[in-house]
RNA sequence: GGCGUGGUACCCAAAUGGCUAAGGGGAUGGUCUGCAAAACCAUUAUCUAUCGGUUCAAUUCCGAUCCACGCCUCCA
């Protein structure tokens, strides 16, 4: 399988550091806000792509930290007349929900920076028996300069940043680049006693002290928002390797941002939008299918209407899923195929090493998506012709098959039609102010003026609850299925 | 100014040095239906921003131009 690891810039082959283990650090968030859309994004990147090696067999160990001490965080709590640790606390329970409810594993280890103050203070102190560290009276800062190799995951030089107009200067500091390690405490702050007196860890130290605590170094992945290749990740590459004086990580994975209706999402022009506030309006597997329907590197824009459309698609599935039978399912292929059942069979039976040809280069979820619609195109095409139990029997399992797989890779079509159903149709509404009740009235109503053959008023009703947002559909059975559009 | 990414149909989005340029949404016509919905069939890129070059052959490789975007400050 190969990756784009962001130090070489080029896709490499995945070569695990000890055969068949993977130890994984992705970047998580700052506790001191609700979290949005980008988040989500860089959530479900990551998941696909630990969910993807543990389908391929490695033995994955994945690590996601919580940043629980920040400037932020005391900022806010300030500002909202709240302890600090209480607010990091409500956002990380927050985040955890959030998490579960887009369907993302659940990372094997979320380590929180307060709780390793000792192992980032032994960072530090390393980085002072090497010289690359020195104290002032605002803190402890890593000495840029002194790190051969400084700019090479982001690609930049010491000269150009230096350059740069952007740096603020700090008289304190020995070079405008270099970042701080250890904050000296300032009244009324959070501190923690430490060699360099008492204060609170810089925000890109954790990340090194932490990462090498749980996966060792080096170890084999570290993930993040594209964002976070400078300063944030530069940094930790220079701490770590630093200190240790061997390579700290071998692939480092970047997600690609998330505008909103083709604007940067950013506080400043106030168009955030939050999980919580997407998940209210959009089912998880809409929200999964949208953000997984392109490559997990590229920019995408966010809209309202992409995400209908993408709930569109999962529709689709789940249309063709409710065709299936659920029992009797047969893994005998039956001989004496006609033409249509020749190609369903043949597709069906190649579609998982597509789907892996896809994922193995990079991570293509895209391309895995087309495999599995065109064969939800053959298997409508074949229940809509002359169809045999045995073959309909042995296509359910190869479904069921196929499913799981695309399940345990993405995290999504693992509902039933049912399920699924009642879960769209619960949050459609919710979202449109919609009452069941009522609608399960007026559909009564229109059977009967349909028994009585009075299309007229059948017809009437019927755009009633269209124009609540109603969509009916008549069983053979003469019952009447209904849902949101 | 420095570094980097991308421009594929009406929209979103894969892929590829030559074979029908996936898939989803939309649109139009048809089959089915009391009417619909769903599903299926047909049509919807003689062409991959523009201009050059390499090649028997380029959308795919190289160069230039134009356009869009990101990072260089906290940020997923």
């Amino acid at each position: 399988m190969k990756i784009y690891n962001t130090l070489s810039k080029r896709v490499e082959e995945f070569v695990p550091l000890k055969p068949g283990k993977v130890g994984m650090y992705v970047c998580g968030i700052t506790a001191y806000d609700s979290c949005h859309m980008g988040h989500a994004r860089a959530a479900v990147a990551f998941d696909m792509a630990v969910r993807y090696l543990r389908f391929k067999g490695f033995e994955v160990k994945f690590a996601k930290n919580f940043t629980d001490i920040d400037d932020k965080i005391i900022n806010r709590a300030t500002k909202e007349n709240r302890n600090w640790k209480e607010l990091a606390e409500y956002y990380i329970n927050e985040y955890s929900e959030d998490m579960a409810g887009l369907g993302n594993i659940k990372p094997d280890i979320e380590p929180r920076a307060t709780d390793h103050i000792p192992e980032m203070i032994a960072t530090i102190q390393k980085l002072f028996d090497r010289g690359l560290a020195y104290q002032t009276k605002s803190g402890v800062y890593f000495s840029v300069r002194k790190f051969e190799g400084y700019g090479k995951l982001s690609g930049k030089n010491i000269e150009d940043l230096e350059s740069g107009a952007r740096i603020s200067v700090d008289e304190e500091k020995q070079d405008p680049l270099d970042f701080a390690l250890w904050k000296a405490a300032k009244p009324g702050e959070p501190e923690w006693d430490s060699p360099w007196g008492k204060g609170r860890p810089g925000w890109h130290i954790e990340c090194s002290a932490m990462s090498s605590k749980y996966l060792g170094q080096p170890f084999d992945i570290h993930g993040g928002g594209a964002d976070l290749i400078f300063p944030h990740h530069e940094n930790e590459i220079a701490q770590a390797e630093g200190a240790c004086g061997c390579q700290f990580v071998k692939y480092w994975l970047h997600n690609g941002f998330i505008n909103i209706n083709a604007e940067k999402m950013s506080k400043s022009i106030g168009n955030i939008l939050t999980i919580r506030e997407i998940r209210k309006r959009h089912d998880f597997e809409a929200v999964r299918y949208f953000l997984l329907s392109s490559n997990y590197r590229s920019p995408i824009d966010y809209t309202d209407t992409a995400i209908a459309e993408a709930a569109l698609g999962v529709d689709r599935f789940y249309e063709m899923l409710a065709r299936l039978p659920s029992a009797g399912t047969s893994n005998q292929e039956p001989s004496n195929l006609g033409k249509i059942e020749k190609e369903l069979s043949e597709s069906l039976k190649t579609a998982k090493d597509r789907i892996i040809a896809f994922m193995d280069d990079d991570l293509n979820s895209s391309g895995a998506f087309g495999v599995i619609f065109e064969l939800v195109r053959q298997t409508n095409k074949y229940l809509d012709g002359k169809t045999s139990d045995e073959f309909t029997k042995w296509l359910s399992s190869k479904w069921n098959e196929l499913r799981s797989a695309f399940t345990s890779i993405f995290g999504v079509f693992g509902s039933s039609a049912q399920e699924y159903h009642a879960r769209r149709k619960s949050i459609a509404t919710t979202s449109k102010g919609v009452d069941s009740a009522l609608v399960e009235k007026l559909i009564a109503e229109r059977k009967d003026a349909r028994k009585s053959k009075d299309f007229a008023k059948a017809d009437a009703v019927k755009k009633q609850l269209a124009d609540l947002g109603v969509e009916l559909r008549d069983k053979p059975d003469g019952t009447t299925e209904w849902k949101m559009k």
